[in-house]
DNA sequence: ATTATTAAATGGTTCACCCATTCAATGGAA
DNA sequence: TTCCATTGAATGGGTGAACCATTTAATAAT
């Protein structure tokens, strides 16, 4: 919907064929031959040349969020390109969380609001790749909690307590009529808001991204143990106390213990967890 | 070039059709049609599918960095869709760095170990659309820093701090022979090496993500404006004494007094840099 | 006025084909 | 034999035309 979506904010035409070919012809036939240094001339292939265009006009503001790219079949035709190519471009940045593709009448390319939780899809990658280790997230995490603690005492504002009070409320709910999976989502819910508190949206995409799998693996592990933590919502009381009054050391020496509390649930009856099913298990839209 | 590459680690066959027509045709066409809930069903599409399967074998670990998808003809065919849908997904995966598509006989998708470089790209997608500030970006490179900064004095090994020194050592050369841009780009390695010293690849990506667009900055402001921080080898020289000594305090208040420093270079003679043009010229290999 | 029908535009998908690159196998020349 | 040029097959890169499925606005029927 949007703006109207105005007809289209022109992403450039100049085909791309020229573009593309800037191969190392650079027949400067007659001069030395001594020293010349190559550059590693990869090749541009179109699928990335058009991506890096559509990424250029984003970035000078020319295409905004909201904003509509030509259709396809017109978009090609401008670019020089085949329709399939075009749509590996469009693919891509759908994933990156860049676009949004529509289909029907009033359909089309559609520039999004940014995704924060495209970085969460980097971090499983990574895991998955075993690139990182959950050690190395675990432990991260600590220490990312642990600095978002101390930007929450600082910057959270009336409306970001009252939302985690509400979490808290919720969360008593939950335990006092044993959902426990439901607790588990108001976990979810509670480190959510607690990074939003932060006050900073990088921040905040950071927190996000190393806390997804782990409440991952919590999930599986309540689930497949019907074992809860005890006295979570009173801890949890405490710790919004703290942070209500801007106690900083307070706040992060009750997130830091609640955190190993935690871990050491998930790491009591080991193997019960698998990180390769939970990582399998996480793909699309989380919610079990 | 890998390990001889298994013939293919089998990427499942049974046809996407079916797994895909996940309809609402959940035809229990006698019961009550009272209060039926209906899930929001969004028709997975070929290319989302075969990119789940995809991740789904990287994380149970059937595929692994270095193995080979079958070529994408064959791959395809056991997947029952076309080519070209196929190519999609592949795109898809490769432009997360979970893939490396490669030419000639020989050639295919392979399964790459993890490119930690994703993250800037998610950061710099977010920049470009709004979503973050560039204020955002800055104050959290501060504390992401500076918790970068207490891991590498608690962490850092020998190798990390012989490093470093020899970094400082060519920021010093690069100073005395008046090469500023070389500088600027001994400062970005410098932040590498830094990120490297923390001893967590998790903490390590987020440091260069967060890096990566103030170096953008600071190398378009030097090269604009010819200036260049004075005492910077004196200072960096400093840190690394107290990074030497596992003095965390020092360090870090070091640290942070200097990216004081050059955030004030940065604003200084305003407007010098546009973030627009900054962003835009930052596409694929950012190297000058 | 309301509702059903239709038609157009759009993304989703397929098919068949060709090009460019790579590299092992081949074979001739030294 | 050894070396180097040629060749050919396999692969990803790219094209164009066609068709399907969904969405929506305009239209027609009630």
């Amino acid at each position: 919907m949007s703006t109207k979506s105005s007809p289209h904010p022109s992403t450039r035409a100049r085909p791309l064929a020229a573009a593309r070919r800037e191969r190392a012809s650079d027949s400067r036939t007659a001069g030395a031959p001594a020293a010349v240094t190559f550059r590693p001339i990869h090749t541009r292939r179109a699928f990335e040349e058009i991506c890096a265009r559509i990424r250029e006009q984003l970035a000078l503001g020319v295409l905004k969020p909201g904003d509509k790219l030509p259709a396809e079949r017109d978009l090609a035709q401008q670019l020089g390109v085949s329709r399939n190519v075009l749509r590996e471009a469009l693919r891509s940045l759908e994933m990156a969380g860049v676009l949004r593709l529509q289909k029907g009448v009033k359909g089309g390319a559609f520039v999004q609001a940014g995704d924060t939780s495209r970085m969460n899809v980097v971090m499983r990658d990574m895991l998955s790749l075993g690139t990182i280790s959950v050690r190395e997230l675990s432990e991260a995490r600590v220490h990312v909690l642990e600095l978002g603690v101390r930007l929450a005492c600082a910057n959270a504002r009336q409306s970001d307590l009252e939302a985690l009070e509400a979490n808290v409320e919720r969360t008593d709910l939950a335990t006092r009529e044993g959902r426990l999976l439901d607790r588990v989502e108001c976990a979810r819910e509670f480190y959510k808001l607690l990074a939003e508190a932060s006050g900073n949206k990088v921040i905040a995409m950071i927190m996000d991204s190393v806390t997804e799998i782990h409440m991952r693996f919590v999930y599986a592990k309540v689930a497949s143990s019907g074992v809860a933590m005890a006295g979570l919502v009173e801890r949890r009381r405490k710790f919004l106390a703290a942070l209500r009054e801007r106690d900083v050391s307070s706040a992060t020496r009750l997130m830091r213990s609640h955190l190993g509390a935690v871990q050491r649930m998930l790491e009591q009856d080991p193997g019960a967890m698998s990180l390769q099913v939970a990582l399998a298990e996480m793909q699309p839209g989380m919610r079990p």
